[in-house]
DNA sequence: ATGGTTGCGAAGCAA
């Protein structure tokens, strides 16, 4: 590893390794443990948001994440949900759940203050159908994380909103919006709840990198979908302006997606050069 | 053709 110095290696001003934030729905990291420990050895990030942990707290195996030289913060209480952050610049100011009554869909949020960058790892509900409770719980959700967000941010600071948000926020981030008519993940109100959380402050920093090219962050496990390019991008790292005026790189890794065990979604992935102090 | 796959936990549900 580099340590940061006053000199470069051409001897002129010292070339600082950007931030890395990145977010992966593990489905299971119990599963996927030996792809993330491989995942995190061959891309260094400093920041790691999960979601769909699936295991308790108390097994977390937050010893293991140590050993790498992260610390880590899980939110999770049975075999469902289950979100976590794991940081090498520092975790501190750790907050669980909404702490009300909207957290009852249980483990969706957890957030935490790594160097200077307020982080949140979430994992918007499903919602299963339009004709759904969960669907309803769904928005409720997505208008309670806006309102977290108004009573214990500030946009004007450095603040990332990664995970899993079960919404593609526009039709270019599904492979045939025909045939998703009706279906989740791609409703009016669901994209309009959505934007009510970009609206408080952030940007949706890989759609800002990649133009209105179709990027997908989840393939379905059924029928090939991967390899006939049958995906949505539902996984997102919104970020600040004052983060993404920094930002030098957004990408999602679609490798991660490929090999043996995988999950369905792709780590995203957010480079940033020069983070000012909160 | 209402299929297909994975994870959880040990039958069916959730995604």
């Amino acid at each position: 590893m580099t340590q940061d110095g006053d000199v470069g290696d051409d001897g002129g001003p010292a070339a600082h390794r950007p931030l890395v934030i990145a977010t992966w729905n593990v489905n299971s990291l119990r599963a996927r443990l030996p792809r993330v420990e491989q995942w995190l050895a061959e891309h260094q990030p400093d920041v790691l948001c999960l979601q769909e942990t699936k295991q308790p707290d108390r097994t977390f195996p937050s010893p293991l994440f140590e050993s790498l030289g992260y610390d880590t913060a899980h939110h999770g209480d049975g075999q469902w949900n289950g979100v976590a952050i794991a940081s090498r610049i520092g975790l501190v100011d750790v907050r669980r759940g909404f702490g009300s009554a909207e957290d009852a869909e249980g483990c969706r949020l957890v957030a935490a203050t790594c160097g200077a960058v307020r982080v949140h790892s979430v994992y918007v509900p499903n919602g299963r159908s339009l004709d759904s409770e969960h669907y309803v719980a769904k928005l409720a959700w997505l208008a309670r994380l806006r309102r977290f967000l108004d009573e214990t941010c500030d946009p004007a600071g450095p603040v990332a909103v990664c995970g899993d948000f079960n919404v593609a926020p526009h039709d270019r981030d599904v492979w045939d919006p025909a045939q998703l008519e009706g279906c989740t993940h791609v409703s009016v109100p669901e994209r309009a709840a959505l934007e009510e959380v970009e609206a408080w402050g952030l940007v949706d920093v890989v759609r800002a990198f990649h133009g209105a090219e179709a990027l997908y962050s989840w393939w379905d496990y059924r029928g090939g979908a991967f390899h006939r390019g049958h995906g949505m991008r539902i996984d997102l790292v919104l970020v600040t302006r004052v983060l993404a005026e920094r930002c030098v790189a957004a990408w999602i890794d679609r490798e991660a997606r490929k090999g043996v065990k995988p999950s369905d979604h792709a780590p995203v992935v957010v480079e940033i050069g020069e983070v000012p102090p909160g």
